[in-house]
DNA sequence: CGTAAAATTGACGCTAATCAAGGTCCGTGG
DNA sequence: CCACGGACCTTGATTAGCGTCAATTTTACG
């Protein structure tokens, strides 16, 4: 049984289950297991076998891939709403990431064959979840273009550009990008590294474009990094 | 109605109709239309708004992107049996790409609509696109990671077994790639210039790894190429 | 046979990766 | 509360990789 902590607010705005009658939410949530993350651990390992798909109720998740050089790349994030190992689970394939909590996260969970049980009886499901990974596909193919066809800076520009859609949040003096977000994190994004990352920063630091603490970094005239996002 | 060019056994293996049976096949084929695609024409252009989805039945189609500035960007090939269209159409989203039939080509093609309504008559349908979209997925995801951190190098040694997955034909010498690639389109597959790609196929012919000529690559030596895109 | 598209090759210059050295911020435990 | 270690960040110098331009050759096709 799903517990109270979820709210029918918070299920009225995830995509999976529009569409669908609160008792269809009742029936399917039932299907499923409430799944808590501490920050730190993982949903599931790069390279496992996927027998399980969330939906991702609160909290953040970071999506990375490790090749086998060593180097890692990020996938993306994950906000409330989001599903988590929807197509590849269905698919039968092993993860091809790992998903990481930021913060304590709240989540159902349903294993793979019971969720195909439940697409097949409401198929509303199903065709919620293809319209889901329609957005990140199309999310994808964007940051393959950007970096099949753009040069650094640009790549970093549209990246804090995406993140601020993603978690940009009002503050007085522009928009915060609200999660930790290191040097690191945003070269893994974009396909450079830290030290290309750090300098761009400090420049636009310099000319007022964003403003940056430690893992934090403000948006102060977003228009002008759009500019420099479309090379001019 | 659909023609008798359809034969069952093309039908079989496409995994669109999986799990589905003959009968449920007609009654979806018969929600759908026959498109034929001439050589250099469109089943829709990047930007258009999407209405349309198509399963391939015969013939190799070609996906592009350009980028504002007017770069192109190779997103890949398919095969008979590939679904066209499926995600965007039914998230309601313009065409991220252009479709462009590369030799005469045999499709089946869906209203959104009434593809929606198959769906939810026949779950097993969504159930198969969400499959299908997966391994999609999956690959450009791997692409990305290649063009995130992999050199020019291995990058195009490692299109290139994509391809011969893909379109390999066992002939005397090795495995042709069975489509015509020019050295302009594995550049804008790989995310790098025809320049580069002519040097390094020059190089490769010359040590004996692959062989070509005027828009047909042959690979002689896989292992060669692998340990080349491996990079050590 | 002539034209246009595709491919080759060399030279040049810039972008970006790498290495090195030092500074800053943060949480932890004494 | 302060000291310490580790993660994070900055900046400069160097160099390798790559994109670009130009000139020429090859190939397909009408």
């Amino acid at each position: 049984m799903i517990p109270d902590v979820i709210d029918n607010d918070s299920l009225a705005q995830c995509m999976l289950l529009r569409k669908l009658s609160p008792t269809e939410w009742q029936a399917i949530l039932s299907g499923g297991r409430e799944h808590r993350v501490l920050p730190g651990e993982y949903f599931f390992h790069q390279g496992e076998e996927s027998n399980q798909l969330y939906i991702l109720l609160a909290g953040q998740v970071k999506l990375t891939q490790v090749t086998e050089a060593g180097n890692q790349v990020v996938i993306g994030y994950l906000r409330p709403g989001d599903g988590l190992g929807i197509v590849v689970a269905l698919s039968n394939m092993l993860y091809p990431l790992s998903a990481e909590a930021m913060e304590l996260c709240l989540a159902v969970g349903w294993a793979r064959d019971d969720m195909k049980a439940l697409m097949l009886h409401y198929p509303q499901l199903a065709l919620n979840s293809l319209e889901m990974v329609g957005e990140r596909f199309a999310e994808l193919q964007e940051r393959f273009r950007d970096l099949a066809t753009r040069r650094v800076e640009q790549r970093v520009a549209r990246a804090l550009l995406r993140l601020v859609r993603q978690f940009g949040k009002r503050v007085a003096e522009g928009v915060l990008i609200d999660i930790p977000l290191s040097r690191q994190s945003l070269a893994e994004m974009t396909g450079t590294n830290l030290y290309q990352v750090s300098r761009l920063v400090s420049r636009w630091e310099k000319e007022g474009v964003v403003q940056s603490e430690h893992q934090r970094i403000t948006i102060l005239k977003a228009h002008e990094l759009v500019i420099l996002g479309e090379d001019l």
